[in-house]
DNA sequence: TTGCTTTTTAGAATCGTTCTAAATTTCTTG
DNA sequence: CAAGAAATTTAGAACGATTCTAAAAAGCAA
């Protein structure tokens, strides 16, 4: 066979992709991030993640999908989101934008509105801003 | 003896506070109050409570400190911050206010500008807005 | 291919937090 | 003040998410 075999739903999109972001295009994080940028923004946990790829036939320990979270953040592909003290949501969305969050069901949705911030008082001395995180915590009504 | 021996730095202001919440004045709940209530407002983790509380001279297992700091923020007396994924914050300060946040020392300071958050769209359908929190993540310059 | 480097992996380790069940304290009420 | 009931505290085990380890596997350049 003279062509080498792609992963299953491997695309050379998705090779460019890590590349460019400077990240071997592993088998394991080929199909990550397939899962990850696929279909539009998503919000996923490490568990998550790990089981939808064991449900897609990809075999990535669990280890692998923490690196990768990490990695991709690192690059930039993701952003993290810290709306619980128990675990962390990764979201494929980078741009300036904030989330609802539901507490009871632990549902995360990215906000569309154009939402501002107003009476930002300077940062303490010796310190510059880096991120401005707003989530509105919602429940039932 | 005809007087009950209060702990040492137990004030009957504390006493009232815990009743006035619905909680009873022990030894621990005292101590722990006096601690977080005493100085102005403060941000405290579970550890650095724990600590604190030893330092001072109160023996208070750690699992109590967990305890009162949970009973405290369900009667009103503290707020959670959430910050990171790795740990959780109390706020002495209840009020709605907002917080500059250092990752690389882990501190917590609170904004006393009045910062205003405006075009927040309607919650998703069946809930509503219960708080919005704004972290502004800062870094040494 | 060969050799060198990066990546993956299973499983152990870690960290903050919660749980458990027994001992202690508090708060009645007599 | 004593006795009993209920709430609280406690040490230590357990837990869940995450990180670490060191050995095996895969990627890549020549």
């Amino acid at each position: 066979m003279a062509t080498r075999k792609r992963a299953p739903g491997g695309s050379i999109k998705t090779n460019e992709r890590l590349r460019a972001a400077g990240l071997r295009p592993t088998r394991q994080r080929r199909a990550l991030a397939e899962l990850l940028f696929q279909h539009g923004h998503r919000h996923v946990t490490a568990e998550l993640l790990h089981q939808e790829a064991k449900d897609a036939g990809y075999s990535v320990s669990l280890a692998t999908v923490y690196n990768a979270l990490h990695q991709f953040t690192q690059a930039g592909l993701l952003q993290q989101v810290i709306v619980e003290p128990s675990h962390s949501y990764f979201d494929t969305n980078v741009n300036p934008h904030q989330h609802f969050y539901d507490e009871a069901d632990r549902r995360l949705t990215d906000i569309s509105a154009d939402i501002s911030v107003s009476g930002l008082p300077q940062p303490p001395k010796g310190t510059k801003i880096e991120r401005v995180d707003v989530v509105v915590r919602i429940r039932r009504a």
